[in-house]
DNA sequence: TGCAAATGTGAGGATTACTCATATTTTAAA
DNA sequence: TTTAAAATATGAGTAATCCTCACATTTGCA
């Protein structure tokens, strides 16, 4: 972006809101960019129309979010904590190697309907690389649910190497943010084609010893 | 970006320069370009900067590139025109599955070093997502890589459904590079780690039945 | 009630991508 | 060689955008 000078630190925290009202304005605030990344994209966002949307003034954006890509960040987070819920809660119970193919080919289903239908979600995350704070963000993310599987597999593997399972439930897990954000990115049925290839490629590690 | 009205569309074409002169100018122009980007990254790169670096005015680099985006475009498009040169070498004279894995494995590695040593690389990649002429470009790539791999899997296999071969040569490829992206992105030896698992993980899968 | 803290406002500062009128250099035909 | 057209070069200026800040208003509470 541009306009102040070329800021690569992370900008300065502003004040969490404290009343009601306020509380319910940043709502507004998310809302609106929410809106707005849906339907133009985060790059062509443009602040004063979340302002506007929301129905503030441009200085009130500013007093809650210290700049553009806070709020950017902001919607990411509120992602990635829904996500990590509904991924442990479908890990938690898992007891063997079949429940495992089970819950990890319904997982890969839920994402890839999610991915399909929520163009924010596949913006922010798109844009991951180009921002150190989203790209810390989404590594966090990625290791946390990583962590999830890896738990599994070790309770499924206990004689197997623990940084091994570590790596590969790693590296399973961003595979398949990649092969969702390429689904997304070609026709319906190549990309239906992809995710399936996706499942069978990862259960296959995951489930052989 | 800024200034000008945000353009959607693929800015319209400059001329070729098609005096000796002009060409010497525009090869000065591409080594700032990546100079920079390789110091700060595409999104911190200035047009100015380039163009003083290049030891040329602003003017002059509009005279040949009709934005910021089409330089990087640029500076992409000879990546990929090397790369696919030296993926069709390493995968052309391939005739059993040992060769393949050999071939592959080697492949694999070549790019992970470049990765490595090449900022500028990573970085545009990265950036791809953002771009639509860039993800066009990282998916015409991607094709064609994947095509190279296709083709010799069906040697190997002939009696295989050819559009799954397709599909898994695409997979695969796409996903090589996310890794090399995570990989690049953590510890060095993390980062070996990842590369040698998902080395495993590909060939497993372009090896068996 | 009255005061401090929280919140709200929007004109304007600062930076940057990109344009365009104009000047210079090269090419090549006469 | 002359010369006119095409190619190339220049950089001050335009427009768009992010973000600040001095000041106004509202809320919580003693």
């Amino acid at each position: 972006m541009e306009g102040a000078p070329a800021n690569e630190q992370i900008a300065s925290p502003r004040r969490a809101p404290s009343q009601q009202r306020s509380r319910e304005r940043v709502e507004r605030m998310l809302a609106a960019a929410s809106q707005l990344i849906a339907e133009q994209g985060s790059d062509a966002m443009r602040m004063g129309e979340v302002a506007e949307r929301a129905g503030v003034s441009i200085g009130s954006l500013y007093q809650f979010f210290p700049d553009k890509r806070a709020i950017i960040w902001a919607l990411a987070e509120r992602h990635t904590t829904e996500g990590q819920a509904c991924i442990s809660a479908a890990l938690a119970d898992v007891r063997d190697a079949e429940g495992l193919g089970q819950a990890f080919s319904e997982l890969v289903d839920i994402y890839y309907r999610l991915f399909l239908a929520e163009p924010v979600m596949r913006d922010i995350w798109s844009g991951t690389q180009a921002d150190k704070a989203l790209r810390q963000l989404e590594l966090a993310d990625s290791r946390a649910n990583a962590e999830f599987l890896t738990a599994v597999l070790k309770r499924l593997r206990p004689a197997a190497d623990p940084v091994a399972l570590e790596t590969m439930a790693f590296l399973v897990w961003q595979m398949g943010e990649a092969a969702m954000r390429l689904a997304v990115s070609v026709e319906r049925q190549e990309g239906d084609r992809l995710v399936a290839a996706y499942k069978r490629m990862a259960l296959r590690e995951l489930l052989t010893e």
